[in-house]
DNA sequence: AAGACTCGCAACCGCCCTTGA
DNA sequence: GTCAAGGGCGGTTGCGAGTCT
């Protein structure tokens, strides 16, 4: 299976296109659909090899493409989803439509890595810099561990979530024909659906009854619904926190098992030294998307690089592990509605009113420019415990409330 | 004004996975 | 089961534009 001699032939164009050329690609497409990339540039004119063609379509000439700055909104979600995701740009980009994995690549290589960095932050680890230096006691293992974990979870929901969308749309074109007009009677139906309409019994039953974590069936499972979204072993994704398992052949690696279930049991026993630091993470209903309701705009990050809780935030996700618990009906939930800047505004609003001072997530601890005395002044030791557990939380909860609501046009659901 | 330097982005490279013969 | 083609993905490069000295 050695690699494709593609742009090895003699005689095809390389470097910049011009405008004739996009004309032509262009032209092309809109008439036949791309097919065989490999067969297009003969038959499109074109003096390219057919890997250039769709590099140029995907990330340049696609119409669906949106181009020009960033908003803040879409910078927060890079951020959360780098956090949880690494360097999986395709995963990212699902999130964030209308771009393309390679633009909200090079946006990060370019203008957000540099400015965690300059925060004190790793952009790698999206801890603070410094905290390497704490951790000389195994505690940056548990923390590569989790955030391991963390990568696998997200697959998983991913493909949960994606289960749920398409039997709350089976369920909506059923009822479509049965001339029902309840709306919320379609939930319920689609939330106890699942035996019937193509979701597995563990998701549907909630998913406490884990599945062996090795069990090739589940993996198997997973990967049909992901629909090869799978995390995949890449040579340099180590570098990034993204160690991930690659092939199911890998999983049994470094992670000890990437379960099927919402419940970390097992490995997290391990990463627990006292059971007591278990902290359970519940999905996100009742979501609030902290972080979302800042205007867009540049400034925004100013006041961030002195008002960062950098104790708090160091204490993070690193420390203790994370027991995710979560139920089909939250996800579902979690994924009612479209996924917009505007919804995500309207659930962070809301979780606010709803006291969810504490719902504060990344994105709030990056954000925040005032009212963030009470961590920091807390004082006890119990009082700081208690909020490093909840920072804990709240960060996991920021990501993964994200990651749950996800784009209802993105292609990975 | 001009050369040096930096930055941002489009495009390329190379590895890997999937698919189908 | 094997192999090659096709395509996806993340990392890297090269060049033009902007900024600095």
């Amino acid at each position: 299976m050695g690699r494709s001699p593609c742009c090895d032939k003699v005689g095809l164009k390389k470097g910049p296109w011009t405008p004739e050329e996009d004309q032509k690609l262009l032209a092309y497409i809109d008439e036949h659909g791309h097919g065989s990339w490999r067969a297009l540039p003969s038959k499109a004119g074109l003096q390219r090899c057919g890997k250039s063609c769709r590099l140029r379509w995907t990330n340049y000439l696609r119409p669906d493409i949106k181009r020009g700055k960033f908003s803040l909104q879409e910078e927060q979600t890079i951020i959360q989803l780098h956090a949880l995701l690494g360097n999986r740009w395709s995963a990212i980009a699902t999130h964030l439509p209308k771009r393309t994995d390679n633009e909200i690549k090079n946006y990060w290589n370019t203008h957000l890595k540099k400015r965690l960095a300059k925060m004190g932050i790793d952009p790698v680890t999206h801890k603070p810099k410094n905290d390497a230096l704490v951790s000389s006691d195994g505690q940056s293992k548990s923390a590569a561990k989790l955030s391991h974990m963390a990568q696998w979870e997200s697959a998983r929901l991913e493909a949960e979530a994606r289960l749920a969308r398409e039997s709350k749309l089976r369920l909506q074109s059923f009822q479509h024909h049965h001339s029902s007009s309840n709306s919320s009677q379609a939930y319920s139906a689609a939330s106890a659906l699942g035996s019937t309409s193509g979701a597995p019994p563990s998701l549907v039953k909630k998913a406490t009854a884990p599945l062996p974590p090795s069990s090739p069936q589940s993996l198997d499972v997973l990967k049909a619904w992901t629909g090869s979204s799978w995390p995949s072993t890449k040579s340099g994704e180590g570098s990034g926190g993204t160690g991930t398992g690659g092939s199911a052949n890998g999983i049994a690696g470094d992670l000890e098992s990437p379960t099927s279930t919402l419940t970390f049991s097992e490995p997290m026993n391990v990463l627990c030294e006292n059971p007591k630091q278990m902290i359970e993470f519940v999905g996100a209903s009742g979501s609030s998307n902290s972080g979302m309701i800042k205007e867009e705009g540049e400034q925004e990050w100013k006041g961030l690089e002195s008002s960062i809780r950098l104790p708090e935030f160091k204490e993070g996700i690193g420390n203790n592990a994370v027991s995710f618990t979560s139920t089909f009906h939250e996800m579902t939930m979690s994924l009612e509605g479209p996924w917009t800047p505007e919804s995500l505004r309207a659930s962070s609003v809301q979780g606010n009113m709803e006291n969810n001072d504490m719902e504060e997530g990344f994105t709030s601890l990056l954000l925040n420019s005032s009212g963030d005395q009470s961590l920091s002044d807390g004082g006890g030791e119990s009082d700081k415990h208690s909020d490093y557990y909840e920072d804990n939380k709240n960060y996991w909860n920021s990501i993964l409330n994200l990651v749950n609501s996800s784009p209802s046009e993105s292609p990975m659901f």
